[in-house]
DNA sequence: CCCTCATGTAAGCAACTCCTTATTTAATAA
DNA sequence: TTATTAAATAAGGAGTTGCTTACATGAGGG
């Protein structure tokens, strides 16, 4: 992605990582420290660090400072967002695709004939 | 994204360029050719072509040989798997948050007393 | 057969991603 | 103060992305 700065972009960006992705199912249990976050990881602290930011960048987490901890925790409306998009394209295709699909049939079937 | 071969990581991935985006939007009117698809976007076909690699490559969508034109189709049981990770993590967490955020104020203000 | 149209593939380039190790910042504890 | 701990930042490298232009492929029409 070479400009992509839109919030929905960067929401399905930042989900497009599994490492990401357990990080966020991790936060689900409740805030916690990028430390503890590291730890099940088979990775360095500041790559953990640099996938927080991608996921602060998207709105999908919070950063407070407690004494020398950062204090993770997840934000839900980004993915309100992107929930909102994918269940929107989702149900309303089926219906019109096989309605369309039938009526090109038609049409070609007229012009064939 | 340096590996991220998994499915969910590729639909995400898919799912993060607005072009793409635009493409499923398009798309979910009904089968369309490469070419009018192309047409709406200040960009050349060839780089339609890299973007419908992208996103045949995460399933989401289908091209058939028509002639000398490509129809491409949308399929949706991809954008389920999406949808299934978005919808478990958005609607578990906040509940579980709140309680779990609750008891550790609970446990600081026994520390900190 | 040649020519055109619709599309895909190849090669190249700048920007970005995801990791690394080394250094820096900031708070706690002695 | 100095040492330790938690975390962020810097710099760098291999690989990927998203575009470009040029060329290849393949079907249809003269």
């Amino acid at each position: 992605m070479r400009g992509a700065t839109d919030e929905l972009s960067l929401v399905f960006q930042a989900l497009a990582d599994p490492t990401r992705r357990a990080i966020i199912s991790r936060l689900r249990g409740g805030p916690t420290t990028v430390g503890e976050l590291a730890e099940p990881f088979a990775m360095s602290r500041p790559a953990i660090s640099q996938h927080l930011k991608v996921l602060e960048r998207a709105g999908l987490i919070e950063r407070t400072a407690d004494a020398q901890w950062r204090r993770c925790t997840l934000r839900t409306e980004p993915l309100d967002e992107a929930s909102a998009w994918v269940d929107r394209h989702r149900d309303e295709w089926n219906e019109r695709f096989d309605l369309l699909d039938e009526r090109l049939r038609e049409l070609k079937g007229q012009t064939d004939a």
